[in-house]
DNA sequence: GCCAACGTTGGC
DNA sequence: GCCAACGTTGGC
């Protein structure tokens, strides 16, 4: 099992519209960004991953589960672009603010710190850990 | 709302 | 294949 984020603007697709999905979940689409397509199709059925609200709330606010590995995105023809499905597995107890994942020495390798536009991104075990632990929620 | 960082496009 | 120009993202 591997830990990844998805990044998301709240306005556009927010943790709230995942978690209406249910355990039908929704398709990661709209990624045109060739790194972010490729981290998606190195998913497996059952990863897990943070989902992040970027711009007014800077969060991790949630977990998900990949539901479906890399198939084509569904909002585009063209055929380069592949995105996974997921769904809501429960909210974080109390959101990780950005600021408190800078805060931290521990998390300031993550990518979510290194390189803040991209918006899908591999998560270290430790890293999900810490970042469970420091949202008072259960990493697994 | 600004702008830095970064990715993509297209002319050469 | 290089690189300037441009567009987009996302933190501030």
């Amino acid at each position: 099992m591997r830990y990844w984020l998805f990044k998301s603007e709240p306005s556009t697709w927010s943790w709230d519209n995942q978690v209406a999905k249910g355990d039908a979940g929704e398709e990661w689409d709209g990624v045109r960004n060739y790194q972010a397509r490729n981290f998606m199709r190195d998913m497996a059925l059952g990863d897990r991953g943070f989902f992040y609200h970027s711009q007014s709330e800077k969060a991790v606010v949630g977990i998900v589960e990949v539901i479906a590995t890399a198939h084509p995105d569904s909002t585009t023809d063209d055929d380069r672009w592949d995105c996974v499905d997921i769904k809501a597995v429960r909210p974080m107890a109390r959101p990780v603010t950005l600021d408190r994942i800078k805060a931290d020495p521990r998390l300031s390798e993550m990518i979510l710190v290194r390189n803040s536009r991209l918006s899908v991104q591999p998560v270290t075990t430790a890293e999900w850990r810490l970042v469970c632990d420091l949202g008072q929620t259960e990493p697994d």
